[in-house]
DNA sequence: GAGTGGTCTAGACCACAGA
DNA sequence: CTGTGGTCTAGACCACTCT
């Protein structure tokens, strides 16, 4: 039942509708790709007219939640290659052109329990298991990122047994286990190569790399995958812009 | 004189507007800090309803040009040590927590003919001067980042002669030099630490350290300002996030 | 042609700041 | 009290997509 009263104590309307649409994407009323009702129908069922909508889903769409397309509709974003390279990827090469990793070598993917880092950083309690991705990733045919990535096996039971782990993994969270991305914590620094690392990207053991260590959450903010990434800083820079 | 017209080819009404303030900004018709006309004052000026302005207004807040505030008006964004905290300054301690420099070792700051790199840079013409800082930057009482800036002699003339160079130099940019910083683009890697670097920071020669090279332009997109930040990466992370 | 989002208008009332 | 931005409405027309 959809009860929006006009502005009382509850904020303003827009306000309103734009969590209700929130938590009819969170609760899986509206799944990723979803077409969402009109403008005008969404009004009519909330009470508000097609100019206050219009607001919440301008805010939203500016989140990177909704997607709009004239003539067509207004759809709950999803998780493609596009937006993984434009939100997501943020490395350049020496003449700053961004390209998504297209080869991975697989090192491990297994499941065992959390260490008190994994649990800390993936906000689950002490004893549980994840499951732990390690790969390198290659950028130009060559072996430029050692990753390995942590995630919790609640919710991502049996990824262990999977064969053929795509390059982009938020797709794949997205279709396979209803884990959907939305915003990713990332610290940045420079770490001297261990020997594995050194070995795997072909360079000399205590080489700098740098070392983005992200925290990826859904929409409502838990954490669901931990990953550290480092990377063979001289032929990729990390790249950000900032207004 | 002002002509905007309903929508030909001209685009759409709130864009013209957008162009118009955007413009007036950059000619210094309203200063940083100065108040706008209200968006009632605007509309009859420019023949548009406050509506449509109001859309203007709110992109050109969106992108940090303006800063609303409720009951006194609208004002065109200035450089506070807030904003620079906000959107120019990344490095946390381990505890996660921002803090500005509040201590510059000054180096040196002189003037000289620009290298090729930097009239690449700075996107000037060949035999041109540059105004370069170098100075260590404090973080709680330590020395954590070794800094480089490189900028056009032309618009930042005698500022080699200024004497106590505050930390935050975009404020200074923007008061005396009226130049404003709109946006960054930052190039981020990890690199072994020169005998200079390492002993003003006080670590071993080759640790590594997080390099950020900035360039910084105005809001026409005109690059004024290389910096090359070299941080300690022990003590301090660049935190970024992506939604 | 029907339905969608994109733009624009005109007018109303509220919340807040300052004289 | 006046003027500002903040919210909300109702209705108009345009541009685009799909059938």
């Amino acid at each position: 039942m959809v009860s929006l009263t006009a502005q009382p104590g509850n904020g303003p309307l827009y306000q309103q509708i734009k969590k209700l649409i929130v938590d009819r994407i969170v609760d899986g009323t509206w799944q990723p790709g979803a077409c969402l009702p009109s403008e005008t129908r969404l009004g009519d069922e909330l009470g508000a007219s097609q100019g206050t909508v219009r607001k919440a889903l301008d805010d939203l769409v500016g989140d990177n939640l909704l997607i709009r397309h004239q003539g067509r509709g207004t759809f709950v974003a999803t998780h493609t290659a596009q937006r993984e390279l434009f939100h997501f990827f943020h490395l350049v090469d020496e003449g700053g052109n961004k390209q998504l990793p297209v080869y991975s070598q697989l090192i491990d993917c297994s499941r065992r329990q959390a260490s008190d880092r994994e649990t800390d950083c993936l906000d689950i309690s002490a004893p549980a298991d994840v499951v732990t991705i390690t790969r390198v990733r290659h950028l130009n045919d060559k072996p430029a990122i050692f990753e390995t990535i942590a995630l919790p096996a609640s919710r991502f039971s049996g990824l262990e047994r999977e064969d053929d782990l795509p390059n982009e993994l938020y797709g794949l969270y997205e279709k396979s286990y209803g884990v959907t991305i939305h915003r990713a914590k990332e610290r940045l620094s420079a770490v001297a190569a261990t020997d594995a690392e050194a070995l795997a990207l072909g360079l000399p053991t205590g080489s700098p790399l740098l070392e983005i260590d992200r925290i990826a959450e859904t929409l409502e903010g838990t954490p669901v995958e931990w990953r550290i990434s480092r990377c063979d800083s001289r032929t990729h820079r990390y790249l950000t812009e900032h207004v």
